[in-house]
DNA sequence: CTGAAAGCGCTTACAG
DNA sequence: CTGAAAGCGCTTACAG
């Protein structure tokens, strides 16, 4: 239709008054005659009007830019908790005028964040995994950019937002123990990601509780590929094993699917317990027992606490979010 | 560190030239001495110095951001297809000092787009998937946006990026027809998705080439959640079918597992192909027939050409990307 | 209640 | 090869 843009330089001339007055109009902000505002109003409605974020930006030295950090695996694997995570930050942020800028981190290459903060691009950014190394959060620190982490972060002093995977592992491993499963084989993702760590901690922690102890010959952490996953599987099965807990949903999925085509039955010939749920999880049968967690809610608590951040307002350092345990048919004895 | 940001400004001023000199020493755009650039470079390199990217997109009336719109039904489902898309998009448009904010729309909502097409946020827009009814094309056409859409549109002047779905179904259908399955039923998404008409066209094509005739009582689609993928399964299976074909591996997932739930084996009891790969159905015992794509490349690809299309270089209208077939153990005979 | 003016941090003709 | 000045499209003290 129109192909130029208009501007607010346009609607004070058009209008016969001060562009100071035609912003006051648009942003509420400071004393403006009811008749005057009105007009400005209808007329900004008829043109269909919008005022350049990026020049309001400029002016008040803001972005209204949030960048989430993904990591860099989502090229290969499905990780549709970051989509998720994604999803709640934009309808969050969207709320406040603010838009989501993407980009790809890694564990040891921050560049891609790097980026966004040098070009000054964003007011704040939202980290998606955490590292034991907190090589973003150290670099943010030092640049003085607010910062989020999803999940619990080696920077002590971060603000944090975690679904408790401690006791969430904790309480599921605590069930599959009192259910009488006794020896329980994890396999799982790499401890240098926080997360993997945290559900390893809760596992062993339902073991010291009851007094057992937990076995490091059926214990494989650090398998991150299929292939190590395979292998783990192997050396489980060579000893006796009641059930195969797997730290999350992409581990699960091997370990169940390498199950089958060894004509093992699940749970007659072995049980088998995710710390993570999923869809394909969800579609499975028999059905998985296994965690589940909200990461839409994750996203929107963690981009409104970063709002909150930017704005100087008072937010807590570190926030769990609740879990749901779902006991189901591949751990019955 | 320094906390204060450091402007052209203090530049200018600290070495006693002015900021037009400095603005033309990192730009590298009109003339300057060596010895002046170098001793800005230095300066700035030293000092840490980052323009913003804000300021300048103003003073030169772009944003150097384009939008990524992703289908909201990842919100519930899992849609690594669209992960994977923007992860080239990211890469590729970095490389052009671009970043990539996201939206999320729907068939019917494309209000988070115009969010950020209204404030003038972006230079450009990619639309992740395309809909029967165009309604994100028709906006960016009346707006006078530039953007190009991740498979084919409704539009036909719309600039388009996209796997040759119909002649990938209609190969793999063929391959399936010759190895003498004769009962194809397809089980897939609703065709207000233009890639599963396409999908559709390419499965009927097959069957036309050999003078044979669809059925259209093994044919459902529109089953777009679980459930409706069961109930089309539960008619498919009382009638005589050799294989089923289903459009994408969300619906291939669900089939296989409710197959094994109502312990058919694949491929003895029935056979199984899907039209779309993801690493689910990779880790899948027996292998699953499927199509692969390259969904980076096409990303990265749509980037590419959006930014061509924004510098005002010549594009292709349409463009059509290769595909791997993947015959494998689910169609056995 | 309203406006003139300076400013946000850059770029870019234009002139020298 | 270099600089003064205007401009990108807004906001915000300050004054009236």
């Amino acid at each position: 239709m129109d192909n130029k843009k208009i501007t607010i330089d346009d609607i004070a001339r058009d209008l016969g008054i001060s562009k100071t007055t035609v912003s006051r109009a648009i942003s509420g902000k400071g004393r403006i005659g009811t008749a005057t505002r009105e007009k400005v109003l209808s007329y900004i409605s008829e043109k269909n009007y919008r005022p350049s974020a990026i020049a309001k930006g400029l002016a008040q030295s803001k972005t209204y830019n949030l960048a989430f950090a993904m990591p860099s695996d989502s090229k290969f694997i499905d990780l549709p908790f970051f989509q998720r995570c994604m999803w709640g930050i934009c309808a969050e942020g969207s709320k406040a005028d603010y838009d989501v800028l993407l980009c790809i981190v890694d564990e040891n290459d921050i560049s891609g964040l790097k980026r966004l903060a040098d070009n000054h691009k964003v007011d704040g950014v939202i980290l998606g995994r955490t590292y034991e190394n907190g090589l973003a959060e150290k670099y943010l620190f030092s640049e003085g950019i607010p910062f989020v982490t999803i999940g619990t972060s080696a920077a002590a002093d971060a603000v944090q937002i975690d679904n408790d995977h401690v006791e969430a592992c904790r309480e599921l491993t605590g069930r599959l123990l009192d259910e009488g499963l006794r020896r329980l084989a994890v396999i799982g993702g790499r401890t240098e990601h926080i997360v993997n760590k945290s559900r390893l901690t809760g596992f062993t922690k339902a073991h010291t509780e009851r007094g057992l102890k937990t076995d490091n010959a059926i214990m494989y952490m650090g398998s991150s590929d299929k292939d190590s996953v395979e292998k783990a599987l192997a050396k489980v099965l060579e000893q006796n094993v009641d059930c195969i807990v797997c730290t999350d949903d992409s581990v699960c999925n091997t370990v169940i699917n390498r199950l089958l085509s060894l004509k093992l039955e699940i749970p007659k010939d072995m049980r088998v317990a995710s710390f993570y749920n999923s869809t394909t999880l969800e579609n499975f049968r028999p059905t998985i027992t296994s965690l589940e967690f909200d990461a839409v809610g994750a996203g929107m608590l963690s981009c409104s606490t970063l709002l909150n951040l930017i704005d100087g307002v008072n937010v807590s350092k570190k926030t769990l979010l609740g879990y749901n345990i779902l006991m189901r048919d591949s751990t019955r004895k």
